[in-house]
DNA sequence: TTTTAAATATGATATTTGTCATGTTTTCTG
DNA sequence: CAGAAAACATGACAAATATCATATTTAAAA
């Protein structure tokens, strides 16, 4: 098994902040796992016994609604790590993760993180800063829903998945999402998802090839209104 | 002035966690603050230089959406801390906060908060936990204004805040806030609700004193549909 | 490969919510 | 206290979005 001492995907999360003693002690207690696409990690409810950090793939944070509809409140991705907020506050997870492709991850017992947050103050600020930094797009996620119109909020959607998780060669979004998906996130009707994402297309913001969706231009797609 | 060590109002937030020592420090810099009812404590984008005790008191955190209306994300009473979470990230603040009535806070200069952070593992392990929490009831506002009603999403904020600031001796809520104010809570237009308002009032399920709420029904609003 | 199921697409229509207009009541200010 | 301003209220209509129906295309499974 790998050894996080060596492992370079630390370095985005903060588990950069553990001393070497603390990571190997980390690393002997760890499990990989690989997840497939689609695949659950954990259930809305779930306790979790550990942190997850992604080495590997993206998955998306949801939580199903009383009209049954799933939101999608976040997307994780390789580097981040998964899991803190309900092991801090000590309660089952309020979301659920579902992977969006083939996952590689590793699994690190709530005790240990727990031990490290309370001795190494170092850590705990950085995972402090971490959560500020969700805090804050949580917020602007909720001034979006209550302000801006489908067409914006998905327009915005498609941006943020360019900015923050890349392309393919080929300039397509790396990150393949179903129309229900773009719904979930954006919050509304999956026929609703579909006709604004056929609008887009018309509009010569967005293209698509095959079910990979290509941004033609950016800086049009940040200025709908 | 008043001492942070003998000071009540710590019990019921992290800097419960903090030593003696630490807060006789804290003690000998902070500053009293008397804020009017409609003041603002801070501006959004504005850099604090500081957290905020709020000794007595409620405030609404808003946030300037582009067309114009102020969406209202949080509201901090008595007993909460203000400002963290720009000071953690050390960014500006992205939201504004404005006094809903007359206010006592103190304020605690960046510097001690932060070495004291820095330096005190249970204390940040504290507001830690408080973040958790933040953006656990973050996740459940994106998740309501992304799939509730209008009115389900009013009746919940009535029922937020009957149980989590209380009612006055008529038993009408404890926090006054305008149509409007509601309306940015709920994230709909004034009109609207007023609309909603008015309807609960016909239902039976609320009355008003004045410009005051009182809810009749609680089971009743916690069941609209 | 064939068959079946799922995802995508689009029209028609219903519902929800926003906007504008206007009137009333309450609160503030000189 | 009077007048002005703000907050509250409600109707009429417009716009945005959801829902239902039904093709069509794509992917999965037998």
């Amino acid at each position: 098994m790998s050894k996080c001492e060596q492992c370079i995907i630390k370095q985005f999360n903060s588990l950069k902040s553990l001393t070497k003693d603390e990571l190997v002690r980390i690393s002997s207690c760890k499990t990989s796992k690989i997840i497939k696409k689609g695949e659950v990690i954990f259930e809305e409810g779930e306790n979790l016994n550990g942190v997850y950090c992604v080495k590997d793939g993206i998955c998306k944070l949801s939580k199903l609604s009383e009209n049954g509809k799933d939101q999608i409140v976040k997307m994780v991705v390789k580097g981040q790590l998964l899991g803190q907020r309900s092991l801090i506050s000590e309660e089952s997870s309020n979301l659920q993760a579902i992977a969006l492709n083939d996952m590689e991850v590793c699994f690190i017992p709530k005790s240990e993180i727990i031990a490290d947050l309370q001795k190494n103050p170092k850590f705990s600020f950085d995972v402090l800063k971490d959560m500020a930094h969700d805090l804050k797009e949580a917020d602007d996620i909720i001034v979006n829903m209550a302000q801006k119109s489908v067409k914006q909020r998905l327009a915005e959607t498609l941006v943020y998945i360019h900015d923050s998780f890349g392309v393919n060669p080929d300039g397509t979004l790396s990150v393949l999402l179903s129309r229900e998906d773009y719904a979930n996130i954006v919050g509304t009707a999956t026929e609703s998802a579909i006709r604004v994402l056929s609008q887009l297309k018309k509009e010569g913001l967005i293209s698509t090839v095959g079910k990979y969706i290509k941004i033609e231009n950016l800086q049009g797609l940040k200025r709908v209104e």
